[in-house]
DNA sequence: TTAACTCACGAAAACGGTTTCGTGTTGACA
DNA sequence: TGTCAACACGAAACCGTTTTCGTGAGTTAA
């Protein structure tokens, strides 16, 4: 790269010092006119640019926003990113992506680089092996040298932190519930292993809607699904038994299951009604279209930044984790049309 | 924040210098074993790590690579995004992403942030609207401040830099021609505007592809799309005239054109065949699914990113711009299954 | 006994800015 | 003519780290 023109060199040039190039170049009043012009036509000239790490260095503050999520090649994380750098750029931030990839190993290595001072705070949806291990400490690291972070999404509980989620709990129940006035009795679940805990509360919606109902729970029509498997078998195990609606905690599952409805020879959505959850384009362009839980991940980005920097500026002392829930909405399409 | 432990506290505290405390953190000879294991021992009790700022400032290099994308919610560039990030961290890079939302005024601001020293080389494609202004000279900036960048998918061949590009041309070349060798004789283009330089060349394949049949193009078949108004109509038009076949430089165009299909009563694959480009969900889960080009994102943000690294770490004077062109695959669905 | 050498460590500069606190020169005023 | 304020600028410290170049003490060999 070529040599970069400083205060220094601006300073050495003109003869005078770098504190007056300092000065004149930010307008102080310090500085006569004259040589105000003067360095801020040379430095105009030169194309200067204040080098962001010696800023950064004396101010203590990157303007950066780091940000991991499991992944990225999904509807859900890169609408929620896409809210984040909006919120951010608004109040000046840039950010920074990492990717777990589901990954623990991976999650503790991105967090320590993310917390050596390269960002003043991180946003973190948590990957699912780390979920699963129910080893948290990386975080409470965060916590004790009292770095501001914020997650979203899927958060753990016992972290003491500002929190962004959906009302998955209320999600479920809405999506269970439309199906069961649709006049669906028999209704499976496809969701997550319990552990993944958005996939835990979306069920516990699921059953609350039925047992509203008088419905009893049926074992056999909820598969929890291993993404280390393939998915077909699994999701077409409920499809065994009698069933006339089918909830899907996310669209994959939803567009599987109505899929596998089809090759059954059942007309969605008159023999079934299918609902999924993240409200992305499959759902969208798949036919006939699937009615979704839509989970606002623009605006939940921008929540979860706008906490996070108001904990960064705000330096209280004081720390009371606010949780920010987010509402969803049903967004009705063909597959759960009444005839 | 905390106040973040530093080699002067733990100099002060331990009553010897700060060189003395970085050299022994780094194992170096010059330090008696004695003072080693004391300052490492002191060092990890109180879980100190050396600010990343100090050490960028000091060796002028960040590790961090800038990303500038149109836009993220769309699966092909979030598949480039996964692909760099991986790439980068193999190297022990870090990624800034930004997104000009397709918009000159945000993609001239970020580029200009990103090239005070917050990185060490940029990985750009190129807004919308700079396509349709002509307006580069941003980009000259870089080159004249001899920034390392690199342009991927949406370039610009009079920009002096690194290029990764798919094989658009041949791309479109394949699927027209396999619509052809399907028996398809009038073939509807749904492209972009031609200021977006891949939808030219897609069309310049399909152009090529129908000469050698000796098909004569029929430009009321073919149709650019204008961003800025409804899709449906416009794709509605080239369904006027009587065609068997189309190839949208896209899957959303693909997506609608079948749908606009179905809604005329006609049956895809038997009378009319559908091939898109970008090789994501919506393809694979739409009925029936589409064939489409495979464009290798993931390969394509390796690549971007492999090019750009060698540029910032082998600082050769000799400037040879490298254009990498990722060749792209037919992914046969059901779209075009012949009968 | 002394020159030469090794060992273990410290002082200081450097990276590129900002900012506080002088300080020399004017000019005004009594 | 002496005093003082205003003006315009510079010196130096600071942010956290690395690295070069001493340097004093102890050891070895002539």
């Amino acid at each position: 790269m070529k040599q970069k023109i400083t205060i220094k060199t601006i300073a050495k040039e003109l003869g005078v010092s770098t504190s007056t190039v300092s000065k004149a170049l930010k307008d102080s009043h310090e500085i006569s006119k004259d040589t105000k012009e003067k360095i801020q036509a040379y430095a105009n000239l030169y194309n200067y640019k204040p080098n962001h790490l010696a800023l950064q260095l004396r101010n203590q503050k990157t303007k950066v926003i780091g940000v991991i999520l499991p992944k990225i090649v999904h509807h859900f994380f890169s609408t929620v990113i896409s809210g984040i750098e909006d919120g951010a750029n608004k109040k000046g931030y840039n950010i920074m992506v990492c990717f777990s990839n589901e990954s623990y190993k991976k999650e503790v290595e991105t967090l320590k680089v993310l917390s050596n001072g390269s960002v003043d705070g991180i946003i973190v949806s948590v990957a699912g092996e780390t979920l699963e291990n129910k080893d948290f400490n990386h975080f409470k690291g965060l916590v004790s040298e009292e770095i501001p972070f914020v997650l979203f999404d899927r958060v753990v509980d016992e972290i003491l932190c500002d929190k962004v989620v959906v009302d998955d709990v209320g999600a479920g129940y809405k999506a269970t519930k439309h199906l069961l006035e649709n006049g669906r009795k028999n209704i499976a679940l496809i969701t997550t292993p319990n552990h993944v805990n958005v996939g835990a509360l979306r069920r516990q919606g699921y059953e609350k809607a039925l047992i509203e109902h008088y419905i009893k729970t049926d074992r056999d029509i909820i598969v929890e699904i291993d993404e280390k498997k393939p998915l077909k078998p699994q999701i077409a195990k409920v499809f065994e038994k009698e069933i006339d609606g089918v909830f899907a905690v996310n669209e994959i599952y939803a567009a599987n299951a109505m899929r596998i409805a089809k090759e059954k020879g059942k007309i969605v959505p008159k023999d079934i009604s299918i609902i999924g959850f993240t409200d992305g384009l499959i759902s969208e362009y798949s036919s006939p279209s699937i009615t979704t839980i839509a989970q606002h991940g623009f605006t939940m980005g921008q929540q979860a930044v706008d906490l996070l920097i108001q904990r960064i500026e705000n330096d209280t002392a004081d720390f009371k984790p606010k949780k920010i829930v987010i509402s969803s909405d049903l967004k009705l399409r063909e597959s759960t049309k009444t005839l």
